[in-house]
DNA sequence: TCCTGGCGTATGGTATACCAGAAACCAGCC
DNA sequence: GGCTGGTTTCTGGTATACCATACGCCAGGA
């Protein structure tokens, strides 16, 4: 198995215009706090086509993309606007992801090896309570990284790729770190008890957990978190 | 109330020609059997776009739209292909489907009100067993409204929207009719028990029913269904 | 001062011409 | 006869020019 083949290197990047345009535009969006009040919320194809050095038509492609995956909305003969989440579009997108994830935690007592599972065990030992009061910029991105290894172990891919675009809309949140802040204690304690349940195989139990935790953070941005 | 403001008719069509493009690929896609032989699964734009008498472009948007979709796949330079999707995305799909009705049931538990739960009770009793045997074509159908209207007393127009894109997905299949076939039966029956805990507002038995409920069409489905 | 209507401008929508790569086809050599 | 190389053609990708409309500006009149 070694190399005998020649390896060609990628001489051009190998994707289209439009879908270097998407991922540039995906990208330029998330790292943008859009809910900051001065934030321009305002794009113009031609200026963007300018900047990006590319014609409208693979750019307006990328923009009614996203224009359809919700991150903006395309009016005709008005503009392009990044799209602000409404709190109950944010409550309804986690009450998805509950429904997700609970059936990927079922799947997953029931299709998951033992070593996926003891990865995953490994994944909520690293974060033992006393360094999450240090760790709390870390805590979201390994949290969701948690989440995540959680609906891949479900082996359903149409679940990981809804997850994944749901989480996505959820990072223009993070910035809001009211999200999490005192509820990570509650967490990890939450995360262990799921990992129990899933290394048992506790079909329901495992369910319900995962359900119960997220529908819990879902009621937490619903009474202490304010947008709109 | 009464209308004493000047209703204007709408002169044009209101739609941009890339909606009316989509609308018109969707329904056409929709009402072709993409499982049948002979089917020819090949797309051309610049035919496209003549029989519909537009130009490329808006066609183009429209086609970009369904291939993320999911119902077209464009792959460069070399054609569009309506996707016939294989049985282990069918299967994902059911489970999706699963996952988010029973949240929505549990949902619709705490949030609709006792006439809206009326009128799934009489959307059940209308397919008494008796008469399905004669009304076999008519139950997909009713069946599928059955299951929208649950998901629409959820009362989270993200579940609904997301289940409509996989009920549409699913009706390729319907054409063989195996789908439902020797389940009518108890279909009504699991329907009944659905609706009597919808009413009593059990919300963790509604849940699991309609969980089940899908769940077993999903087994049937991967047992007695054949594609690819 | 405020309303009104014309008109210019900005912006997304559409049409069209051209580009580049892949596949099919064909001639020619071994 | 079959493989090889070029060449043609078909197809989606990209660039660009033009179109239509929503909005703002401004002059004019009540």
């Amino acid at each position: 198995m070694a190399d005998t083949q020649l390896k060609i290197a990628p001489i051009g990047e190998g994707l289209s215009l439009k879908a270097r345009a998407y991922e540039a535009l995906k990208a330029a969006i998330m790292n943008m706090n859009i809910y900051a009040d001065e934030a321009e919320l305002r794009l113009d194809e031609r200026d963007l086509s300018q900047r990006f050095g590319v014609s409208r038509t693979p750019l307006r492609e990328a923009l009614a993309q996203l224009d359809q995956e919700g991150l903006v909305r395309i009016v005709a003969r008005r503009g392009i606007f990044i799209v602000r989440k409404t709190k109950a579009e944010i409550l309804d997108m986690i009450t998805v992801w509950a429904a997700l994830e609970s059936m990927a935690a079922r799947l997953a007592t029931e299709q998951a090896s033992a070593e996926e599972m003891a990865g995953l065990h490994s994944l909520v030992d690293r974060f033992s309570q006393d360094e999450i009061a240090r760790k709390m910029g870390e805590y979201s991105d390994a949290n969701i990284k948690f989440h995540q290894a959680i609906v891949g172990l479900g082996k359903c891919p149409l679940i990981v790729e809804m997850t994944n675009g749901l989480f996505f809309h959820m990072r223009a949140i993070r910035q809001r770190t009211i999200f999490e802040q005192d509820r990570a204690k509650r967490s990890i304690v939450d995360h262990k008890e799921i990992v129990g349940a899933l290394e048992a195989r506790d079909t329901e139990r495992a369910e319900r957990l995962v359900r119960e935790h997220t529908l819990r953070l879902r009621d937490h941005v619903d009474r202490f978190v304010e947008l709109d």
